[in-house]
DNA sequence: CCAGTTATTATACGACTGTAAAACAAAGGG
DNA sequence: CCCTTTGTTTTACAGTCGTATAATAACTGG
């Protein structure tokens, strides 16, 4: 009946990868900033979610803001595949692949009502942390980028590249902000409608 | 030479009223918020800037998330004002009354580089908090009716000014979010080109 | 099987948090 | 001048924070 009991009840554990547990802190990042917010992300919840004790974060990061940066890197890199796959999926016209690109961020899994908080949490520290301001930097101009070439391939003249991408991006995340401070007000389906009446009246 | 030293040395203080020491408070946390932001704002960063003692601010407000509430509050009204002011100094033209409303957004006192944190500490309050959620709500819809208003003025057709409201909104916002977050991207000049550009693309 | 390596747990630390409440003193009225 | 009211300071508390580190034990190779 006692058997298997500790007297000092110290909890039994196997050991992984490195890989792995990085991966597992990431993962339990990104899930803990969604549902608690920043207020309710620390070093233990993050640590009990991924089902490791609290002192192992330092073990694989310097510190709990390391963390958040990666985290913030691997946000990105999944928004990155998120947009490809949208753009696969609308096949070969360049006006459909526009609007997929642009209303890609009003669904799962690039919007999510949770997902407010864990932005919230990046750029906090945006402001703060030069890596983190160049990797905001870095994925917007990207994001700009991949908007100019798909308005290229719709016959937008290049002049107005530059200007458009940004415009659209601004419509978007406006969209995207209000969508997730509150559904309420408008939802994913008319926010697709409102992008996708701005792609109309701007291509020629 | 030891004159009006005080064995225990217990500060000095004066009595004010109420309406001013809960005045006071406000404007030190929107101060903290913007210049610290949500992690180096706390009850005693907010009290040291209003210049009292950090058991004031329960007295005057039931808690520090109360005290941030109002601040919310607050910051609302004035936004208010601005945007009335920025359209009585554009005079009777409807276009350029739309315009001033639409770019106040990107000029001082709406746009500011600190502002946000202040932001950012009211949205991660608004998923949390009905009665801060119901202020968002109401600041948001009376924004977009004042849109509204002025597209009516310009002579856009009423069925069209719910979408067109919401859209130039998101339009705004999401300039403001990356003028904010990274003013080297583009200056505000660029911002109210842009929102000019989309109202008069817009326009009949 | 044993020894060595090192992933992991457990614990402690100093610092900070918002709140509570006793003590003090500013101010006004009699 | 004295007394009362109450705004304000001071101090304490329980709790949480991220970090550091000693101790333990999982695992592998000889």
């Amino acid at each position: 009946m006692f058997k298997g009991i500790r007297l000092m009840n110290r909890v039994t554990f196997s050991r992984e990868s490195r890989d792995f547990r990085r991966t597992s802190l990431i993962e339990a990042t990104a899930q803990c900033l969604a549902e608690l917010g920043v207020a309710g992300t620390s070093v233990r919840a993050i640590c009990a979610r991924a089902g490791v004790s609290p002192g192992l974060l330092r073990h694989y990061f310097d510190g709990v803001d390391a963390l958040i940066s990666e985290t913030y890197r691997d946000t990105l890199d999944r928004l990155d595949g998120a947009l490809e796959s949208a753009v696969a999926a609308a096949g070969p016209d360049p006006r459909a692949q526009l609007i997929a690109y642009a209303t890609a961020s009003f669904r799962p899994p690039i919007s999510d009502s949770h997902m407010l908080a864990t932005w919230i949490a990046y750029w906090s520290m945006v402001k703060a942390d030069p890596a983190m301001a160049a990797l905001h930097g870095e994925s917007y101009a990207a994001y700009r980028a991949g908007l100019a070439t798909l308005l290229g391939a719709c016959g937008v003249p290049a002049a107005e590249h530059g200007e458009l991408a940004i415009e659209l991006t601004a419509l978007i995340d406006g969209l995207w902000l209000e969508l997730t401070l509150d559904p309420t007000t408008f939802g994913a389906d008319r926010a697709c409608a409102i992008a996708t009446r701005w792609v109309d009246r701007v291509l020629p």
